[in-house]
DNA sequence: ATCCAGGCAGATG
DNA sequence: CATCTGCATGGA
């Protein structure tokens, strides 16, 4: 995709190739905002306003590098796009409701505490707990606060965290942060998709689909495929009944390979469509 | 009132 | 190994 980096933004001319809305709106975050005519976007430390004007994509920034890796724009989705859409054609209206959609390769602490939270909760919710982790934890970068790092996250106290919504999950926060407070992310970047799930699973709060989304979402893996309910939902309309995840998630793979990741970020979003 | 939301941990066969 | 249960909270 073709775009241009100034000092403080990022110019994207022919955007078809990138729905800000669809990218945004189709579950992988959480941290962001809709305007009037603009998305804010924000991600650990870094913030970034997203426009259409003409036509063109304008994403103005303090840190044009960040988001051009965070949007990943360096990939082709209208190639990958076309080439899912060939190889399993009886989802090809599935596919095109999504068409647009990046994935987005997130901070990970962020992605790891986000999708702790996620856990038999709702994406509003969710939401709503991420921003009030910023609101009260985070750094305080003026217009608005940082997500909090992992020392920060292990210092509060169980309490104040169950005060703002966070239930049962608190403890989980709580733990996971502590372990990852002098984690090397550059060194998990490099595990193999099964070594960094095995690592995944070892925190408080991370099961295989909680961990399957940070693979997708943080570290860019694609031979993962997340099942929830709406996945499950999925599965039962074009596949057949079941409702053994550990089943269902071994034949999606087996279905979708390396596609995995990209293709089960669209049949999500499809499903949840009319919500 | 009951069920559900991007499930997980811990206990029990 | 597989299956079962409790779990915070708020909206439908």
């Amino acid at each position: 995709m073709n775009y241009k980096i100034t000092k403080n933004s990022i110019i994207i001319e022919n955007s078809q190739e990138f729905s800000i809305k669809h990218t945004l709106d189709c579950g992988q975050i959480f941290c962001y905002e809709q305007n009037q005519n603009s998305y804010i976007v924000y991600s650990a430390s870094e913030k970034a306003v997203l426009k259409e004007q003409n036509g063109n994509i304008i994403i103005e920034t303090n840190n044009p590098n960040y988001f051009v890796n965070y949007f990943d724009l360096n990939t082709n989705y209208t190639q990958k796009h076309n080439q899912i859409t060939s190889a399993y054609p009886k989802f090809t209206s599935a596919f095109e409701f999504g068409k647009g959609i990046r994935i987005l390769k997130q901070d990970p602490f962020e992605t790891i505490i986000g999708f702790i939270i996620s856990a038999n909760n709702n994406i509003k919710r969710i939401q709503k707990l991420m921003f009030a982790l910023r609101q009260n934890y985070g750094t305080n970068m003026g217009e608005y606060h940082a997500f909090p790092t992992a020392s920060q996250l292990a210092n509060v106290s169980e309490q104040s965290l169950k005060a703002l919504g966070a239930g049962y999950r608190a403890p989980y926060i709580l733990q996971t942060s502590q372990m990852l407070q002098n984690v090397n992310y550059q060194q998990l970047s490099q595990m193999s998709t099964q070594e960094l799930s095995n690592y995944l699973l070892t925190l408080k709060g991370v099961g295989q689909k909680v961990a399957d989304c940070i693979m997708l979402f943080a570290f860019a893996k694609q031979d993962v495929f997340p099942v929830d309910t709406w996945i499950e939902k999925v599965y039962c309309t074009y596949f057949e009944q079941e409702q053994n995840r550990v089943k269902i998630r071994k034949n999606l793979l087996q279905t979708f390979g390396n596609d995995s990741g990209y293709v089960q970020q669209l049949l999500f979003y499809s499903q949840r469509k009319n919500m």
